[in-house]
DNA sequence: CGTAGCTTTGAACAGGCTCAAACCGAGTGG
DNA sequence: CCACTCGGTTTGAGCCTGTTCAAAGCTACG
């Protein structure tokens, strides 16, 4: 199978056979992190980063009563900790919320690819750019959308960002993440979480079973969520 | 007076002499907007990025019901809109919260930055990655502390910021920010807002007359806050 | 001296939380 | 093949943090 990060920069820009080759090189090892295993931790200072090629995967912390907050959730062809090049010690910790199949970056490879490769330096800047957009986003509806809003929003965002990289079925997606992981990523009870997720199962806005989530009115769940998917940055265009 | 995005920049890494030169050079025109206007407007596709070189200014998103969150609060020598270089499209907009002396950087110049000047690409994807990274906390401090945790915790962080940019006398910063953008900024009411501060006040944490706030109590008030600074990355490394 | 914008106060209300227990389904061992 | 266990989901009831609405108090400025 394809890279599947290829996949998503080629959604955003056009990748010369170079830029593309030297991705793929830069790939130093494929390893597998099992289901709740810290990919990552807060204060690690890692020498490489890791690019989800399959799997769930979010990035977290924990404050002082044990409470955690999930800062985002990553699915395949995303970069975990990229900032981590630069920013060299994570704020965060990363943790597997399925089997994870990750590719390890060296960061020595990527100031290789700043110095070499002017325009896929951008494109891996974009990435992180995303991340930041998806960030700012997040805050708006945790401040100011009530939560099922909130909710329905989160499920809009990755509804699409799934189907970008090939992992939906028409409208359905596997998202193999748990109430209480739902919870700490909108800062809410599980309880409240599952109230929630009924009344959208209730408006029949969505299905929601198992690990399959099926969009049964997009049009309706977006004006619920208050979705606009500009932040995605989905567009093809020079960069 | 010296741009204060290079002594932002000089404080996490070296810069060469040329960098700084290229940076200064990177300057088209300096401009000057009053408070409660606009920078930048959601949705615009500005072809350069502004610095803000004096001033306070936030990034802000407004919702359906006509409630407000802002994403980021700029001190100067922060860039509001270097992501506009790459995502093309802003996701939300800027907002001046005072009069603010701001500075363009054509988006050619920044192309010709990242052909040219590999490691000052690096500081200035650096730079993004630091906003990426306060989002990140802020998403934490809003989902998972109370009220008075948050506002402790942006208190601590705007006091760093401003003091790392030559903006602090002693333990007093001039904050010039109403309750109500406190409180779109925390996602909390002007009222609880209010009702914050003075616990913070009657706790002797802090002093906050006018726009000057005053630290009184620095150990305290990051403990109520739960604030360390790793995220800023205050510490000069080689990038 | 008046006004405009910001801060402060009070009182009722509500959205989401906590605690506690029951339920459910898939895998596991006897 | 059935009982058991474990992780996750669902339900109920009372509570608490922060909201809303409305009005009064400040203060800087013209």
């Amino acid at each position: 199978m394809t890279n599947p990060l290829i996949l998503k920069l080629e959604q955003r820009d056009q990748l010369s056979d170079d830029e593309k080759k030297a991705l793929e090189n830069a790939i130093a090892r494929i390893r597998v992190v099992e289901a709740d295993e810290d990919i990552v931790r807060e204060g690690d200072r890692p020498t490489e980063s890791s690019l989800l090629l399959d799997g769930f995967a979010a990035r977290y912390k924990i404050v002082s009563n044990g409470r955690r907050q999930i800062s985002a959730l990553h699915v395949p062809g995303d970069f975990l900790d990229l900032h981590s090049f630069l920013l060299k010690t994570m704020d965060h910790g990363v943790l597997a919320l399925t089997t994870c199949r990750i590719a390890a970056v060296p960061h020595a490879t990527l100031e290789k690819i700043t110095d070499e490769f002017p325009h896929l330096t951008r494109m891996l800047w974009l990435n992180t750019l995303i991340d930041g957009a998806i960030h700012r986003e997040w805050l708006t509806a945790m401040g100011r959308l009530s939560a099922t809003a909130h909710m329905a929003h989160l499920i809009c965002e990755l509804f699409l960002r799934l189907k970008a990289v090939g992992r939906a079925e028409g409208d359905t997606v596997q998202l193999p993440v748990t109430q209480a992981e739902l919870g700490d990523t909108l800062g809410l009870s599980t309880v409240h979480v599952n109230r929630v997720l009924q009344e959208l199962r209730k408006e029949r806005l969505i299905r929601f079973q198992g690990d399959a989530l099926t969009i049964l009115d997009w049009e309706r769940l977006t004006k619920v969520g208050e979705f606009t998917s500009t932040y995605l940055s989905l567009q093809n265009e020079d960069r």
